[in-house]
DNA sequence: TTGTATGCGTTATCAC
DNA sequence: GTGATAACGCATACAA
């Protein structure tokens, strides 16, 4: 690799405007006194020659970068980067880059982005861990996960590190929707959801419990699995679940960007929403409002707002930890997709006849 | 800010291997020669101090930072989202950190970026600019686009900079459209567009080429504009070119961000595509997709992936000047959103009477 | 086979 | 008011 050599120094200045690398260091940093005449022969050499410092050096002398790095499962996933957005914005106005890493959420892929993170001394990390409900961190790379470096976690919590977290409230949001669904009179409602993230288990946990509250029998095949890059795989999921069960009037979809491919399965089977089947999805996007699918939403700006906001704290404070836990509630949108079990009984009935047939 | 003092030193690991510093740095940088039990005693004391090496003093020492940049006008455009992403797995690949800058395609902001970049002496930079047709770079901003860091333009060519340039060709696309339009028979072809970017105009030019080698007039009321960013603006673009001109049969849409609530306008004023109106969108998302929309694509992932390798090979050459203009096809992706207008002039005849009349 | 010494570009203390 | 200089952590030429 070719090396560039032909950055402009503080010693060129310096030669060009005649003084010491000590006065302009002086003028730079605006400290100490110089002389008004100094000042403006160091001011115009520093515009002829198109100086700026070097930040590498500057973070070496002043053991701060300016650069904060955000580590998610992916770049193309719209809540992420709905978050990515928001903490650019506030990183910027702050006068700090921001490096964005893509574990892929793939655990070796996110190691060897914190090590290389860490290498560059960045001054903080936020990271959507990319772990899966039963993973732990190996001893060996817990210092990459708990080393000084300001981190806040977004998303996911983390077994017992002791870092502060910011995420939805997975939980409810799911108990809510399900709830809702229940309240419409459905008791057959059918799951559809991406792989173990703790973040759906949180969702499943959510939805069982609802049932279970409402004493709705829960059945483990109510639960399909779908990989969002796979658009097959969604198809068939609505296929099982729908063909299999034929009972179900509701499906819940716990993940946005299934809801398209899901619509299209639908549309498929020739089956109309909400006449046919009720829809319920998580996130918002194109879909969803075009389609009018009511939905559960996450506060995905206001989560990297109070991201980057309580890192930067942490990178301002004296204190070493900074245990933490913002939990963001979810917005239950209402919309059209989803109908009142009671308007399907009464139009059986009609159909057989027994609505009339008191007359 | 506090200062952070506490990452382990190459002097910390040759003081606990009992080694000078030297001998760590052969190690470390597997060169010259060490004796197998030195190397052991060192590497044991690397992994128990969790020694990683200062990027920033490699980077001082080495001339070079392992980092690139993107700065695109928003990450929340999937066109861009996708470009990042290929870009970011190749860097990666290479053992490169990506630091994404957002511009909101504001030239300030974009200078802001481009010198603080500049000052961290970054490796190289892929610029999708922020320059309108009309703009130009001011003098002395000049040396931040023209430095001797290695630049890839994307998207958009500025002026006479001597730099690489990666972009689809956007007159042709719009020309081919706008062909396929005619030859379904359209003759009044209304554009929805959104401000005045170089792209944009290309795409301008092209539809505009197009009537004319057809020989079909051409009026500046049929081009609305309309910002993404403003549902409103968008639906009463819709509104405004349709009751204004109700000769139009079809509609083109010059920017994916759009398609979305143009087709909520569409059905708004209670229009059936194809049947009363004819959609054409330009680039591929989920809306196109499950509305069967025809559509114009762009190879962005190749855009992304020939800008890094690109960027390395100017990296990894000697030369100082690598003008170079790549210019990627578009694709007609051809769906079900536009109707021939020979059938609908079959159905008028039927209606008129006419096309019978003869019998 | 290993150690010593120097420079990369800043910042800021100390001395004049 | 200004200049000389040390230190940040690493890589490496040169010495031993």
């Amino acid at each position: 690799m070719s090396k560039r050599e032909d950055f402009v120094t503080i010693n060129e200045v310096a030669e060009f405007s005649g003084v010491s690398k000590a006065t302009v260091g002086r003028v730079i940093g605006n400290y100490g006194v110089v002389a008004e005449k100094t000042k403006q022969k160091v001011l115009s050499a520093i515009e002829k020659l198109n100086y700026v410092p070097n930040a590498l050096a500057q973070g070496m002398r002043n053991k701060t970068t300016k650069i904060i790095a955000i580590v998610v499962g992916s770049i193309k996933n719209n809540f992420f980067t709905e978050i990515i957005y928001a903490i650019e914005q506030i990183a910027t106005k702050n006068h700090f880059n921001v490096i964005i890493c893509n574990s892929q959420e793939d655990i070796e892929k996110e190691i060897m982005h914190l090590k290389s993170l860490y290498s560059r001394r960045i001054d903080g990390i936020i990271i959507a861990p990319a772990y899966m409900a039963d993973n732990k961190i190996k001893n060996e790379n817990l210092y990459l996960y708990d080393s000084t470096i300001p981190t806040v976690l977004i998303d996911r919590k983390v077994g017992n590190l002791n870092k502060a977290v910011i995420h939805s409230d997975n939980f409810n949001g799911s108990y809510k929707a399900t709830e809702y669904l229940i309240s419409l009179g459905h008791k057959h409602i059918g799951v559809i959801a991406t792989r173990n993230f703790i973040t759906v288990n949180d969702r499943i946990n959510g939805y069982k419990k609802a049932l279970k509250n409402y004493k709705i029998n829960f059945y483990e095949h109510y639960i399909e699995a779908a990989d969002y890059e796979d658009d097959d795989s969604v198809l068939s999921a609505v296929d099982n679940l729908l063909t299999k069960n034929k009972s179900i009037t509701a499906i819940m979809v716990l993940n946005d960007n299934l809801i398209g491919t899901i619509l299209a399965g639908i549309k498929r089977m020739g089956l109309i929403i909400p006449d046919d089947i009720s829809v319920l999805s998580w996130d918002d996007n194109a879909i969803t409002k075009l389609f009018d699918i009511t939905t559960i939403t996450q506060q995905a700006n206001e989560i990297g707002e109070l991201a980057v906001k309580n890192l930067f704290e942490i990178i301002n404070s004296e204190e070493k930890v900074h245990p933490k836990e913002i939990i963001l509630e979810t917005n239950l949108i209402e919309r059209k997709s989803c109908r009142s079990q009671d308007d399907i009984k009464v139009l059986q009935e009609v159909y057989n006849g027994s609505y009339y047939g008191n007359e």
